[in-house]
Order: structure tokens, then sequence, then C-alpha cells
DNA sequence: AGGAAATTGTTATTTTTTTAACAAAGGATG
DNA sequence: CATCCTTTGTTAAAAAAATAACAATTTCCT
């Protein structure tokens, strides 16, 4: 498959989730337009993301709920799930590690990574946390392909250059330092206040 | 000024960030260049991006640091900064005042609103915690135009209601349960679940 | 002074993303 | 059995965003 658009993905992980939830109500089957309404889209753009999958539903039935949910999975993450890392255990990296381990995705944090003594050999919501200096192993033996950085922005890029050295693929920053990657590490950034300030932007204009 | 892309108002945001920071430093001018090696994105965009809010700089000497960041300020945030209302106390939001507490932004939450006892009558980061039913007179009160909610997923669209019923104008969502809001109403929402499977998908492809 | 280099502001082009349009398939209805 | 309705898959058009191109101006250098 050629790569998919950036925002196709975005969706896709969305559907993804939507679809779960009621694959357990016991409903078999879903129309495009059913889907767009859950997630507040157009049925064209769905039936577009699924097409540029090569998915493709019965007419006047619609989708398989379970095929689709399957064949996205095999398509976002590899097939046994996602192994990551978390870098900084303060307020934003401890909320994450509860908040993944609590919607029980197939992305799994599998190690956290920290400097302050206190925090090494902790375990947070069944994830221990590591001191900087084994990295490298922990990463190679863990076979972990994605960090995420939660430390104070002033050490994110250090810490990316760590991480990057450790043979991570795929970073996502919530540091609100923009990073500088190798073109062939992946890299999403979010920073809060820029939404924040887009709400606060279009909120004026109506 | 007529009404600003989407993708140029997030990055103005960046661009008075990363240039506040800098005015402490002395420098009084910066090149558009610059400016692009800080967030890693191309002169051209930045350029363009100024010239659409009708600022202009000097040849040669390029952009004044502190009128641009004054007038950036001008255009995202109404003057005395916009006043922000957060619902659900938990770890997520308990993260956020902190963090916006610490960034000193121009952005301040004034009001926390949650349904525990336990937390009702609380300070968090100096940001008193009210009951629910004090929304609709708190948020008038305190002129608050926006919104935040981290309250559990299955709640969102209850609070969402709340809020907009409250006269609040624009909402941050970052409960992973897509809102629906009237058009009047400015709605950013943010998965980072999304954005981790993103980072999967990109990471593996390379 | 005159030419070269640098840097802005703006228009043009390309790329990406969204939206619209519509033919084809299949079932439902009478 | 013929017709009508719904829904998909796909192509076409439009809109939004990024990138490139380049003229105009200022400073610098000789
Ligand atoms: N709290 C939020 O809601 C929020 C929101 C958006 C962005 N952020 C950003 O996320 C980051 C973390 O925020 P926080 O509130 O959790 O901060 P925090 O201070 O609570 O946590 C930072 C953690 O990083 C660790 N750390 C420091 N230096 C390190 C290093 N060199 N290597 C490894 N670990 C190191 C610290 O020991 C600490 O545990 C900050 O950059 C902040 O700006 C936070
Ligand atoms: N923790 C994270 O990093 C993270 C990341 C992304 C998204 N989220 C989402 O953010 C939300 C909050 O996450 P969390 O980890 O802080 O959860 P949490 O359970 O720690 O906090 C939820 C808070 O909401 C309050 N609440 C419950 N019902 C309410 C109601 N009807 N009105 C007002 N308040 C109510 C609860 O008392 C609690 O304080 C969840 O929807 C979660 O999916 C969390």
């Amino acid at each position: 498959m050629k790569h998919l658009p950036d925002k196709t993905v975005e969706r896709l992980s969305q559907y993804r989730r939507s679809l779960s939830n009621i694959l357990n109500t016991g409903k078999t089957h879903i129309f495009s337009h059913e889907i767009a309404n859950l997630l507040h889209i157009t049925p064209v753009q769905v039936r577009r993301d699924i097409m540029l999958i090569g998915y493709t539903g019965t007419l006047r039935k619609g989708y398989d709920i379970a095929d689709l949910v399957a064949l996205i999975g095999r398509i976002i993450d590899s097939d046994p799930g996602q192994r990551i890392a978390i870098v900084g255990m303060g307020n934003l990296g401890k909320a994450i590690i509860h908040y993944l381990h609590e919607i029980r995705s197939r992305l799994q944090i599998v190690a956290a990574f920290d400097i302050n003594p206190d925090k090494i050999g902790k375990t947070y919501t069944s994830v221990l946390c590591y001191p900087m200096e084994q990295m490298e192993e922990v990463i190679a033996r863990e076979e972990i392909r994605i960090g995420i950085i939660t430390t104070p922005p002033e050490v994110a890029a250090a810490v990316a250059s760590e991480l990057i050295h450790a043979g991570i693929r795929g970073i996502l920053n919530y540091t609100p330092k923009p990073l500088n990657v190798p073109d062939d590490v992946y890299l999403e950034e979010y920073d809060m206040i820029t939404s924040m300030e887009k709400v606060a932007y279009f909120a004026k204009e109506g």
C-alpha cells in the first residue's frame, strides 16, 4: 500500500476506536453516514478514506465492522502492537501512562525514564521507571520503537538525541520546544498553549 | 482584518512564544529565516504569515521583535487576555492548570469545576474548584469565554451543553469523545491516542 | 558612486485536502 | 417483473495550504 495522507491516518485511528466500541453492542454492519455522524464529519470523507485502504463494503449493508477494525489495526500498528517509552515522569507523564493503561489500546508503554532518583525504580500504573543511563539497553531489549517526551523543555532536544541514538523510529513531543530530527525519524509535536490560543482567536471572531 | 487561515493562527501562537523568550536576551530584531529555524519551518512561510497580519519589517534589519509580539497578542487574545474555565479536575486537569500557571501565558484559568465533593472547594495551583451547579453564575461573573473539558468521556457531551448554556464561546475538548456544538461555538479537539497511532504508522513506513 | 549581496513583500505554482457529482449495484416495493 | 430508492466506489472540481519565484529596496563593499 502506498503511503496514506496524514489526515486519513488520523481519521482511521478515530474510526477504529469508535467502531471498537460499537462492536460490543452486537451490531455487525455500519453505513458510511453512521460513521460520519459519530465523528461529525461527512460520509464522503469516510468512504474516501476507506477506499484508500482498499477495503470494500457491501452495497445496502454497509461495512463489516469487525473486518474494518481488524484491517485498520493491521495498517496502523504492526501486528503485536507498538511498544512505547516515555521520558519524564512528572504530572503529564504520569497522566499519560494512566490514561493509556485505562483505555486499553494496542499501544503499550513498556518503559519510563527520568533523572530524579525519587522516581527511578518506582512503578507507575505498572510501568517501571529506569534511569536515563539504561535507556539504550532497555530500548533495545524491549524492542521499543516510539518515544514520548514529557520532560522540561530545556532538556527536550538532548532527550530526543538520546532516544534517536538508542534506535527509536518515532517521537511524540509534548514539550513546547520544537525539535529537530533526522529525516528517517518521524516527529509529531503538540502544544496545548497553541490549541488554547487557537480557540481564543476563533472564539473571538465567531 | 479578515479571518486568518487555521494554520497561520497556530504558527502565530508559536512565533509569539519563541519571540517572547528572545526578547529577554536583549535582541531587538530578527530575520524571517531566524524565526524559521526556531520552529523548523521555511522562511517563506514566516514571511507569508506575517504579511497576512499586516505587519511589515524593515529590509535588511528584519522584524522588530517587540512590535511583532505585541501585534500577535492583539490579534490572538483580546486585550486583557482570555479567561478560561476547566471542567474535570483529574490527572489531566491538574496537570494542565499547573502547566499554564508555570508558563505564565496570557491565558488564564480562573475557575475549575467538578462533581467530586472531595475536590470542590479545594484550590489547585491557586485555582478554586466549584461544584457544577455554580457553573452558570461563575462563568458570567468571571467573564469566562473558553472552556476546557477533561472529564471522563461519558459525560463530555453533557458538560459541553452546560458550558454552552452558560455562555462559553469556545471549547477545547481533551476527551476522546467527539462533540457536537452549534455553529457559533468554536470547537477544538485533541486526542493523544490519535497522535500516538499516527506516529506508529509513519514511524513504520519511514 | 556603482555593483553585489541580502532580505522583504507579493504574486504564481504546486501540492494536499475536502467536497461534490454521479454511475453502478442491489434490494425493496408494488 | 419493472421501477424506485439507497448506498457504495470513484472520478472530478473546489478550497486550503505550502512552496517557489522574483521584483524591489536597502545595506555593504570597493
Ligand atoms: N502539565 C501539562 O499539562 C503540560 C501540558 C503541555 C505541555 N507540558 C509540557 O510537558 C513537559 C512536562 O510537564 P510536567 O507538568 O509533567 O512537568 P514536571 O516538571 O512535572 O515533570 C518533568 C519530569 O521530567 C524529569 N526530568 C527533568 N530533566 C530530565 C532529563 N534530563 N531527563 C529525563 N527526565 C528529566 C523530571 O524529573 C520530572 O519528573 C513540560 O515540558 C511542559 O512544558 C505539560
Ligand atoms: N490523562 C491523560 O493523559 C489523558 C490524555 C488524553 C485524554 N484524556 C482524557 O481526559 C479525560 C480526563 O482524564 P483524567 O486522566 O484526568 O481522568 P480522571 O478520572 O483522573 O479525572 C476525571 C475528573 O472528572 C470529574 N468528573 C466526573 N464526572 C464529572 C461531571 N459530570 N462533571 C464534572 N466533573 C466530572 C471526576 O470527578 C474527576 O475529577 C478523560 O476523558 C480521558 O480520556 C486523559
